[in-house]
RNA sequence: GGGCAUAUAUGUCAAUUGGUAGACAGCCUCCCUUACAAGGAGGAAGUUGGAGGUUCGAGUCCUUCUAUGCCCACCA
């Protein structure tokens, strides 16, 4: 078989994919095994609008590392896709493509038309982050997908919905809510982030006390107070000025009144324990109906909340006709210039702060009174903190930095603001009558009847998009509700674990777990896994904004995919870490090792099959009730007893086991960063670097060495020992197929008999491939120790000699001959393996004795067992030039 | 303001429960040896951010300081 030089990732990501979801391999029904465990993970559905980037691929590497090894090992497993209908963000796009095709806003072509869009769009690029899923080689079941706007999750959010209403957890009502004026609508705390906006400025103002009160302030000074306000427009909505009650400033002025400029209010000035005295002047103008401090203390208060703004940002009539219609800048800017003009104006300083802007759009959040709908969430977050203080469920990995968070979060929970004014999305089954009054039912029909008219109108906001994301866990296995129970909720409900960011730990996590414990009464998953972020190579945050992310389907084209997922499993350490496009290079050299190591493997494969007895292994398959006898024999009494071969042999069968045990117990306590280093290294320094080249005689046709007396046709301990290496190859390939899917199966498919018989016993009726190959434990009878420190003495041996040759610039075609004092047990082990001493130190002889006799002109060497070891120079180097070399040496 | 991380070779990162500080990339020397130059052999490179402490023994535990990052929070 010819094979070229260089892997070529994309040849073999061409073909595999497709014949693995054509075959089914992807399902849970492959494994004909009823009874077998189950394994389910449910991937964090991306937003419908976005495209893949490196916190995506790092996310899906991860799960379908998991998968693929639980696959392999005969669970049945699910790993289920899906997207997020993303309603601000898609509402966003086809508005921005609708203004820029048509010039229309969604408001001109009605709710109708333009939910038809949106629908027409996801439907179009929707399938974009999909295909670009695929390319990553993910084990995700197709026929599963999932979209939260499903009709099934959408009787799911309904259902749910009316059960919160009717056991009076769901509300509406009128409170100081977070608005973004460009999107229009209403954004709960968690959509809203920060921005520092370092030109801020802080005015001074100055309010006029009322004049038939000054008489009782003594000052000159005090026929003003002064507040200190990073808004002014919001003047026009004040209802109060507060003071801190201890504040000695002000105590004559509590319960007097301003006259408030630019309108013709009288508001009082009153006391709260809130005002910071050291800030600004220590009074502070109040204005309930704008911001949540103030709203919160004209509760306490009393105050009138009085609105001055529209929903688009622009001043109302209630600001005066002077300012209706204002945008909130231009009226800023208005309020300013008029106070300066009065003479109110007493000075403005610069301040740095922090704005609150909408996380989608950016544009900076207004806080106003509004009427939204609520859900309740202190019965819920009580379960689930009942739930962590007793169990320390949800389990996360890395536990530390995620735990208190999770458990401080909770504890402050406040009520979930549901309803958003957009029209992408769930539309709220809530009706209203001519009346006004609400009637909240799964539909129109059970509305009307409740109602007993069906002149109804339904309620047009929207749920927030998280509404149905926290049913994900189970609303995906067919629950909505009306159907609570299914053959996929029973097998895979709850799921195994939730691989997410960091950021998602409110939003999402747990959500989830308030709703599972809710609604379907079980966990929604047993452990939570959080990835650190990726970062760019300068250690910074990806952005948009910013340009400085890494496309993963660029770096796949340019490294393959195998070798991404290689670098980004092998990053996974829960640490945020820097993108280098050099590590994605040494595991694209790594997968051209495996490609190679293979090459030479098939170029002496002649006679050779795969047959894990050949090295032992036995064919003991496990499932979830027992082990499962299969053909099994004792390794020991086989033809091939492991005791019988020889000491490199011996070796590199304990160094699979272990390698094999190693990466399952570091998979188990998800350790991807070790697995990967184990895999690494087992590969290249075990296999090719050592084992090749011990076996390499052994196994090939030729050998330059004419006069070798080892030259040997092909007999049949030639045959077993190509059996054996490309047996330990294939094994290896197994334990590298779930990181590195497409190389694999593409070697493995080369190898010669490779077929169902290898399939773990719950796949024999597949057709082969490494995806359902049995995953290698690890045998602890097949891990030798002494083997190992054996086999280890000899490469001490062997890498001082190089070590010599290379520091005395020995020729590589000079041979030389080799003293060696050391005790009876070494001199055994380095007689018993003298041929390949000979042959990987390039020497001629090897002198074994107790004591060294050698003449002085000799490089000298000790192994760390107190072995010495001595080679001759006399005829090898130039004593005159070596003299040179080492005198240039110390001037250095 | 509170919380949580991080600081280890030139760079990016590892290092189970405290037990000889490693990998990859880069760098230096030699080699196109018939699996692989995306390779092979060898090598140099670290007072583990600073200062204390506990211990036979500390990168790891404690105290403190410094720097950076992230999250949360209502300072106008």
């Amino acid at each position: 078989m010819e094979l070229s030089t260089q892997y070529n990732a994309k040849e073999a990501e061409k073909n595999h994919y497709k014949r693995w979801e054509e075959s089914g391999f992807f399902t849970p029904e492959i494994n004909n095994d009823e009874n077998a465990e189950t394994y389910s993970i449910v991937i964090p559905p991306p937003n419908v609008t976005g495209s893949l980037h490196m916190g995506h691929s790092l996310q899906h590497t991860i799960m379908d590392v998991l998968t693929r090894r639980k696959r392999m090992l005969g669970f049945r497993t699910l790993f289920l896709p899906g997207i997020d209908h993303a309603g601000i963000s898609t509402q966003l796009m086809v508005t921005r493509q609708l203004k820029d095709e048509e010039n229309k806003t969604p408001q001109d072509i009605g709710r109708e038309a333009f939910t038809e869009k949106v629908w027409e769009w996801k439907h179009k690029y929707g399938d974009t982050i999909l295909n670009q899923i695929r390319r990553e080689g993910i084990s995700v079941d197709w026929s599963r997908e999932a979209f939260t706007m499903d009709e099934s999750l959408s009787i799911a959010v309904r259902n749910v919905f009316v059960a919160l209403y009717e056991e009076g957890n769901i509300y509406r009502g009128a409170r100081i809510v977070n608005w973004c004026p460009n999107d229009k609508t209403v954004l709960s705390d968690l959509e809203v982030e920060d921005k520092e906006k370092k030109d801020g400025k802080l005015y001074y103002l100055q309010y006029p006390i009322k004049e038939s009160e000054q008489l009782a302030v003594s000052s000159e000074r005090r026929k003003t107070l002064t507040v200190a306000t990073t808004r002014p427009e919001t003047m026009l909505g004040d209802t109060a000025i507060a003071v801190n009650p201890n504040d000695k400033r002000f105590r004559d002025l509590i319960g007097k009144t301003v006259d408030l400029p630019l309108t013709n209010r009288e508001i009082p000035i009153i006391a709260d324990e809130y005002v910071d005295m050291e800030f600004g002047t220590g009074a502070v103008k109040i204005t309930p109906a704008h911001d949540p401090n103030d709203y919160e203390m004209g509760l306490r208060h009393n105050l009138p909340q009085l609105n001055v703004m529209n929903l688009d940002g622009t001043m109302n009539e209630e600001a005066g006709k002077d300012f209706n219609g204002l945008d909130r800048y231009k009226a800023r800017r208005k309020v300013v210039a008029d106070f300066e003009e009065l003479g109110l104006l007493e000075k403005i300083d610069d301040h740095e702060m922090v704005l609150p802007v909408c996380e989608r759009c950016k544009t900076v959040i207004e806080t106003l009174i509004s009427e939204q709908w609520w859900v309740k969430m202190d019965k819920m977050r009580d379960m689930a903190l009942e739930l962590k203080r007793e169990t320390d469920y949800p389990r996360f990995t890395p536990h530390n930095p995620h735990t208190k968070v999770y458990t401080d979060w909770l504890e402050n929970l406040r009520d979930w603001t549901i309803s958003r004014q957009l029209w992408w999305g769930h539309q709220i089954p809530a009706w209203y009558d001519e009346q006004g009054k609400v009637y909240v039912a799964k539909s129109k029909k059970e509305a009307a009847k409740q109602a007993g008219t069906s002149a109804l109108t339904q309620e047009e906001d929207v749920l927030d998009t998280w509404f149905s994301s926290w049913l994900w866990s189970f609303s995906t296995l067919g629950w909505d509700g009306d159907t609570t129970s299914t053959k996929d909720l029973k097998k895979f409900h709850p799921t195994n674990v939730i691989v997410t960011a960091r950021e998602i730990i409110f939003l999402w996590v747990s959500r989830m777990v308030m709703a599972a414990l809710k609604f379907v009464d079980e966990r929604p998953f047993d452990d939570v896994y959080i990835t650190g972020t990726v970062l760019d190579e300068n250690g910074l945050r990806m952005s948009k904004s910013k340009g400085n992310g890494v496309d993963p389907l660029e770096v796949f084209d340019k490294y393959g995919v195998d070798a991404t997922r290689m670098t980004l499993a092998g990053s996974a350490t829960g640490a945020n870490f820097a993108w280098r496009d050099e590590k994605v290079e040494s595991y694209r050299n790594f997968a051209n090792k495996i490609w190679n190591a293979t090459r030479f493997c098939l170029m002496n494969a002649e006679g050779a099959k795969v047959d894990p007895e050949s090295i032992g292994i036995c064919r003991k398959q496990h499932d979830s009730i027992g082990v499962i006898e299969d053909n099994c024999r004792n390794p020991h009494d086989s033809k091939w007893a492991v005791e019988d071969l020889s000491i490199s042999n011996k070796w590199i069968i304990s160094r699979l086991n272990k390698t094999a045990k190693d990466v399952n117990e570091a998979l188990d306590k998800y350790a991807f960063h070790v697995a990967v280093d184990k895999l690494y290294h087992f590969f290249w320094d075990d296999f090719c670097d050592w084992y090749i080249e011990l076996v390499k005689d052994e196994i090939s046709d030729f050998s330059n060495d004419t006069e070798s007396k080892d030259q040997k046709p092909k007999t049949e301990d030639q045959i077993l020992a190509r059996t054996r290496i490309v047996t330990i190859l294939e094994q290896s390939l197994r334990l590298l197929h779930p990181f590195m899917p497409y190389l694999t199966e593409e070697l493995w498919q080369k190898l010669p008999n490779t077929n169902a018989d290898l399939h773990n016993v719950a796949y024999r009726s597949a057709d082969a491939t490494i995806m359902l190959a049995d995953f290698p434990v690890g045998d602890d009878s097949l891990i030798d120790e002494k083997a190992e420190s054996e086999m280890q003495l000899i490469f001490e041996l062997i890498t001082k000699i190089r070590n010599i040759r290379a520091e005395m610039q020995i020729k590589p075609s000079d041979k030389i001959s080799v003293h060696i004092a050391a005790n009876d047990k070494t001199q055994k082990i380095f007689t018993e393996n003298e041929a390949q001493i000979l042959k990987l130190a390039r020497a001629d002889e090897i002198i074994l004795a107790g004591e060294l006799d050698v003449p002085e002109a000799s490089a000298k060497g000790v192994l760390t067992n107190g072995a010495e070891i001595a080679i001759p120079l006399e005829g090898l180097i130039d004593f005159e030039k070596e003299r040179d070399r080492l005198q240039n040496q110390i001037n250095k």
